[in-house]
DNA sequence: CATGAATGAGCTTTCATTCAT
DNA sequence: CATGAATGAAAGCTCATTCAT
């Protein structure tokens, strides 16, 4: 890596706003973002393996030199595109603004987000299931990494306190849990479409596809956090 | 090469057996396999692009050139692959006995069935992931796709119908949404299980873990298939 | 090569027709000449090294094996591809009867098969070249080459003879200079064509392009061969 | 490598000179013609598919990544090599200094000149045979491609004009026609000169051999070009 | 007589990266 | 601050040929 400036990156964008940047700074900060953007398409695209170089700074108008220059590596690039994926979705997150007081609406409210995010950010998917791919190594590698645990859990957390609260909800089921399970009737949806479409015989991005799933999922999870035995009454101790 | 053998394969070791087979066609027929397996690992561990033709031959102790001859190209190796890993996991949801006339507990063993089947098999997530990846190109090659189709969710049919006639289900769930919940919270909890240990800041892979998530899916999905409305009473109006 | 019985092949199928032949020692035949078309057509088509064993071989609906099998090497293969199209070349010049008492028309009709011959057999051409590429190292390899001298040669001679006894030709031409002065021009235009069309602009293939050079040649070959002094009277020595 | 400087080259040597270059970019100047030079001689002397990336960049002591950084492809270099042999061609042309008013000397001229320049250019004949042999289809992919007609025809035009005006010359002659009959007895003597000797039974690159070819080959088009009938008075009825 | 299987060298091309200003 | 040039390893694939019945 040698001199090259790998971490004059500025923290956030309005840290960049609030002090004067001259215009060579200004160049360098577009060329940077310029590369960090299409390589996030690139690799969301074809993979890690797949996403060479030379069509990040092909895509980025740049030059492959460039990507040495601010990000010193392919792997260093890479990390950083996922760090800045899950910033994004984060402050996504925060800024939903739900009603804690009506439990049940902020908790679909929650999972229309979710649901709505994955089918909205589509790359937000594939370069997670490349991360995974790799088990995990090039997030293990930035120091952010902890920063980025989801805020969802937090506000699901409180949306349930609130409904537990009201009686609405049942007392014995985590926000982790509850989380985990809408992410995954959402990432699995949009991350698989494409095999299910060949297997299922049917496409699963028409319009009335999606919001079948989206209500479906809603009224799954809610069925899940309803209080109440968790089978009809009389019928619990045969399945024990 | 000339006149590959590409499609000489025989459909099952049982066509073969009843034949006599030469010492000659026995060896390839070993090659052949040695390769597809080596495929199936290499690929599920590096993805399409970062699995290499040398990583496969070399892992199946052949040659690059074998490759070619039996499979006329990398991508038609991998949609064998493809083809042999859907067709191992309908081998073994076949092999599912389920008790219809006692369709909790039949829901539940589907259940156990499935996750247990993605914790054993995760090459066969990652090989769906690299596949959904290239939006799902490769299979939709393969002439066998349509074949594949789960018997898993025929057999939910069945389970559900039985279910419903005891009154223990309600009756407007249909078994590909209750499949789909069931693969989802699977797959998406091993499939992402890298990045969630990264974030969540624990390990999701151990016993403890593995059975809280199992049992918490078997009590979501059997609470969507509950009778009884999908609110508690008195509550439903204020959600809509 | 070892036990490959490269030399069985018969002499001219005249030799084969007047003796039995079995049903297999047909089926090997054909399949003999089955590649032997088929290669001297991806020669022609594709050059020495352009043309590989596999297209040939799948071109013949044979094996690259039965190459081996009957030709020794590639090198074989195309050292009988020149031999028979030499041959076939060397049979159709043969056949042209000639009225050698009307030495004029006798020439014209010559210069008429030659053009047409290159013509109608574009591969004689491309083969020609190629073996000129490689600077005739594999007619130099054939036993056969001398055989093949053209009898086209020794007719212009009779015919050239004719001429000048009956005073219609010069003496001083040799029918040598005439044979390469005809099949130079027959021979350039049509191996050039392509170039040619790019950079003339026009096409060189089209019935009027095709008449008119063919008059062009028989008009520029009987001024050639015609007496009389080489420029116009009374200009010669200016020229010298 | 992105943003590959295939189409950076400078026009001309002249262009290049008149402003500063720096070391490097003459070293990147050098190292282009060197690959450009040794392809030349490499494809004049194996052909299209036999002249291999490796030997091109081994006999410019380059690198074959070095073709791909300049050219893009070996399609593209072989483009550029025969662009350049063509541009080298009509540069040579151009040069010829002719005595327009004495029509003979200078037809002689030219005839030299094209017999000559096929005999020291050997790799020009192979390139325009491997070029014929793929259909033109380089050339014809080359943007400069009509830039190159010869100047060669409009030389001869001129000269059969001014021969024509001096009664040298009959004028139902078109300069096109003259040029491919010189072109095609230089062209066809040197291009099959292999063969021919296999089959002649003699050498013809011996200094004798050329040079009564040349004198054929100037009478033979004089006496093309000359006034008067084109058979023997009395004697072309016979032939109508 | 015929042929599937095997082989290793070679092909064109792309890879991530460093050099040298 | 920026970039053209260079590099060698490795990619997917094809080559002519031999092995072993």
């Amino acid at each position: 890596m040698s001199a090259t400036p790998t971490k004059t990156r500025t923290a956030s964008p309005r840290a960049a706003s609030t002090r004067k940047t001259g215009v060579r700074e200004q160049a360098a900060q577009t060329t940077r973002d310029n590369i960090l953007k299409a390589a996030t398409k690139v690799f969301a695209r074809y993979g890690y393996e797949g996403g060479s170089v030379e069509k990040i700074s092909k895509a980025a108008k740049s030059f492959d030199r460039m990507i040495y220059y601010y990000f010193g590596s392919k792997e260093g690039l890479f990390i950083e595109v996922l760090e800045e994926t899950y910033r994004r979705m984060n402050d996504a997150e925060s800024k939903l603004d739900l009603a804690t007081d009506k439990p049940i609406e902020a908790l679909q409210a929650v999972i229309r987000f979710v649901v709505s995010y994955y089918r909205k950010n589509p790359e937000f998917i594939t370069l997670l299931n490349t991360e995974n791919l790799h088990k995990g190594k090039h997030i293990s590698k930035s120091m952010r990494a902890r920063e980025y645990s989801s805020p969802a859990i937090e506000m699901i957390r409180r949306v349930l306190e609130s409904g537990q609260a009201q009686g609405l909800f049942r007392k014995d089921v985590s926000a982790r849990d509850v989380y985990l399970l809408i992410a995954a009737t959402g990432y699995f949806y949009m991350s698989n479409r494409h095999t299910l479409s060949a297997f299922l015989g049917e496409d699963l991005e028409t319009p009335d596809a999606l919001a079948h799933w989206e209500t479906f999922v809603i009224d799954s999870v809610l069925r899940t956090v309803a209080p109440g035995p968790h089978l009809p009454k009389g019928k619990a101790a045969a399945a024990a």
